[in-house]
DNA sequence: GAATAAAATGCAATCGTTTGCAAATTTTTT
DNA sequence: AAAAAATTTGCAAACGATTGCATTTTATTC
C-alpha cells in the first residue's frame, strides 16, 4: 500500500499562495470572519474544499490554547469489571458524545486505570483537553478532589447532593431508593434486600431512601437485609445463590443498585424456581435497554441520561467562561414492570 | 470557584531555567534520552514532578507530527439507534481503549453521524489523530474506501473475508452462521428464520453459512425465512409479533445477527407463550454479558473481542512503520445454552 | 477632485516543543 | 601535558496557525 496522494503537505500558507492572498486572510476566510469580503471568503472556502485542505489542529491548539476536546473518564471501581460490562456507563458515554459534538467538542475516552493519577496535569496542563467529565464518584473521591483543587474545569456524574467544590450531575438517588422500596412495600413486601455497595455516595443515598421508606411504612428494617456486593451481575448471582442455600428464602423483595445486579439476582432466583413477583419482587436501577426485554420485564428506576449529558456539558462549558456552576438533579422515575406486579 | 494555582503557566523553558539548563537538555532529560547525563536526567525529572510539569501536547504534536491519538469511529447504520443500544459495539470500544493505552495511544471517540464525511481529512490531515479504527462496515463501505484511498492508516472491524485494500479484523461470520444454523438443525429444527439485515457484508457471510448448513443437512430453504430487519431488539420484537399474527407460528428456529435482536425476538415469543426451546430454538450473536442471564439463557456465537482489539491495534501500528498488513479472523465459537436445548 | 471614512488585506510576532548540528566539557591516550 | 576521543550540553531553526495592529484599497462626502 503506497501513499499516492501525498505530494507535499498542504498548509494554510500554501493554500493562501494558491489563492493569492496572505495567510491571515486565508485563516480568517476559513473561519468566515466578516472582516474578509464575502466574495473572498467563498472563494477560499471553495479552494480549501477542492484541495482537501484541513486546518492543522495541533498548530491551531498551540496558538489558541484551546483544544476543543473533553476528556471523559470512566471512574471505575478497582478490580471489578464493571467497565466493559455495564451498559449504563457506556450509554452515558454515547450521550455525552452527542452532547459534546453538538457544541463543537470532541470526546477523548479514558478510564481511571489508564490515565495517570494526576488528571489535571495529564489532561489539562498538557493541553490534551480543555476540561474533564468524570463518570462515577467511585468509592473515594480523592482523585476527583485533587483535580478539582487545581482549578481545572470539571464535572462529575454522581450524587448531586454530595457537597463538593465542583458540579455533580446525577439522578435523585434518595428518591430513587425511596420510590423503589416503597413500590415493593406497597405490593406487600415485608423483608426487602438492598443489594449493592453502600460505600459509594450514590448508593448510600439510595440506601437512605430505602430506610426511610421502611420507616414511613412502619416496616422494621433488618441490617441483615443490607448486602454489600460488587456492582456486577455475577456478584449478585453468587450472593443470592449462597444466601438462599444458607438461609432459605428469607426475603420477599430486592432493591438493586443497578439493572445488571438485578439481572444477576433474577437469574439466581429463577434457577431455584422462585416465583417473580409472586414470591420475590425485584427492582433494578438504570433502565438499560434490556430491562424491558427480560422475562419478567424488570421494574427499574430510570434516570434521564440524555438530559444528564446535556446538563454536564453545559456545566462544563460554563466553567470556561467563569460562569457560576451548580450541581443538578436529573429526572428520576420508577418504571413499573412485571418483576414487581402481576399483569392486570 | 477561583483558580488559585495558576501563577504563570509552566513551560519547558521555565523548567529548564529553574534547573539551570537549556530547553534542549530539559526536553531530552524528560524523555530519558541517554545523551544526557544520568544525574541530570533524574534531577530534571524530579523537578518536573515537583512542579507538576507536563509537556504541552499541542506543541509536541506540532513539532513531531505525531499525535499518539487514534480515532475510533462507530460506523452506525443510518436512522437506527444501534449506537447507544448495542452493548457489543461499546464492549469493543472498551477493549480497544485498553489495547491502545497499552501501546501508548489515546482513544478519540467518534461516530459516523458526527464526524464529517471525509475521515482522512478530518482526522488525519488535520492532525487530530494518527490513524483510524472503524467499527462496522455498515451497509456501504463508501466512506471507508474513500478514507483508505487517500492512504491513511486505517483498520476496520468487519468481515475479514471481504477483499479490501485495508486490513479487516473480524470473526468468521460464515462459520458463525453455519454453526448456529447447524446447531439448530441438529436439534431438530426444520424451518429456521434468519433474522437480520443481509445488506451488511458480515451478515451476508452469516447468511451464506446459514444456507450451506441447510444444504449439508438436506433441509430445504424457504426465502420467506430470510427476514430483513434493523439490527435492534425493537425491530426484532415487532417483526416476530407481526409475523406470528399474520402467519401463525410458521417456524421452529431463529438465527439472529445479534444478541439484541435475539432478545427482542425472545420477548415476542414469550409473550405469546411459545415454548423455548421446545417450540422454537433461538441463537444469538456476540455473547453480550446478558446472554447468559436471560431466561432461558441464550445460545450465541462469541467472537473474541479482546483478541480482536489487540489485533486491530497491531495492524494499525504496523501501518505506521510501513509494514505489511493483513486481514485477520478472530476466534468464533458457539456457546450452547438453554435457548436451543433442554437441560440434561 | 481632495479629504475623510469605511472596508479589506497583510505583517510579523507568538504559541511550546523537538532536534540536527556545533560547541563546550570531560575523559582517555600517547 | 598536549592531542584525540568521548561525553554532555546548548543554539537556533523549524512545526503551522492565529491575531493585534498597520497598511492598503475602496467608497463616501463635501
Amino acid at each position: 500500500m503506497v501513499t499516492l496522494v501525498s505530494e507535499t503537505k498542504l498548509t494554510l500558507a500554501k493554500l493562501a499562495d494558491i489563492a493569492g492572498v496572505s495567510t491571515s486572510t486565508a485563516s480568517r476566510a476559513l473561519k468566515d470572519n466578516p472582516l474578509i469580503k464575502q466574495e473572498t471568503r467563498s472563494r477560499i472556502q471553495a479552494l480549501a474544499k477542492e484541495h482537501n485542505f484541513s486546518i492543522n489542529a495541533a498548530a491551531s491548539r498551540l496558538r489558541t490554547q484551546k483544544t476543543h476536546v473533553i476528556a471523559v473518564i470512566l471512574n471505575l471501581i478497582d478490580n471489578t469489571e464493571q467497565s466493559t460490562t455495564d451498559p449504563f456507563l457506556l450509554k452515558l458515554v454515547g450521550e455525552l458524545n452527542q452532547a459534546l459534538n453538538a457544541k463543537g467538542y470532541e470526546l477523548l475516552l479514558s478510564n481511571s486505570f489508564m490515565a495517570s493519577d494526576d488528571w489535571a496535569n495529564y489532561f489539562i496542563r498538557s493541553q490534551r483537553a480543555d476540561g474533564i467529565i468524570v463518570i462515577g464518584q467511585g468509592k473515594s473521591t480523592a482523585k476527583i478532589d485533587r483535580a478539582a483543587q487545581s482549578g481545572i474545569p470539571i464535572v462529575v456524574w454522581g450524587d448531586a447532593k454530595t457537597d463538593a467544590p465542583y458540579p455533580i450531575i446525577g439522578g435523585d438517588n434518595y428518591l430513587g431508593g425511596y420510590t423503589a422500596t416503597q413500590h415493593l412495600l406497597s405490593h406487600g413486601a415485608k423483608r426487602i434486600l438492598f443489594l449493592g455497595d453502600s460505600e459509594h455516595a450514590e448508593m448510600q443515598e439510595r440506601h437512605k431512601g430505602y430506610s426511610q421508606a421502611h420507616r414511613d411504612a412502619n416496616v422494621p428494617i433488618d441490617t441483615q437485609c443490607t448486602c454489600a456486593i460488587d456492582i456486577t451481575s455475577k456478584a449478585a448471582y453468587q450472593y443470592i445463590n449462597q444466601r438462599i442455600k444458607a438461609n432459605g428464602l428469607d426475603f420477599d423483595g430486592i432493591v438493586c443498585v443497578s439493572d445488571m445486579v438485578a439481572l444477576g439476582a433474577l437469574k439466581a432466583l429463577k434457577e431455584r424456581y422462585v416465583g417473580i413477583p409472586s414470591d420475590v419482587g425485584i427492582v433494578g436501577y438504570d433502565d438499560i435497554s434490556l430491562a424491558e426485554l427480560m422475562h419478567p420485564s424488570l421494574t427499574t428506576v430510570r434516570q434521564n441520561t440524555q438530559q444528564a449529558a446535556i446538563e454536564m456539558v453545559t456545566q462544563l462549558l460554563n466553567q470556561f467562561e467563569n460562569k457560576p456552576t451548580e450541581s443538578q438533579v436529573v429526572e428520576t422515575t420508577l418504571i413499573a414492570r412485571r418483576s414487581t406486579q402481576h399483569s392486570d
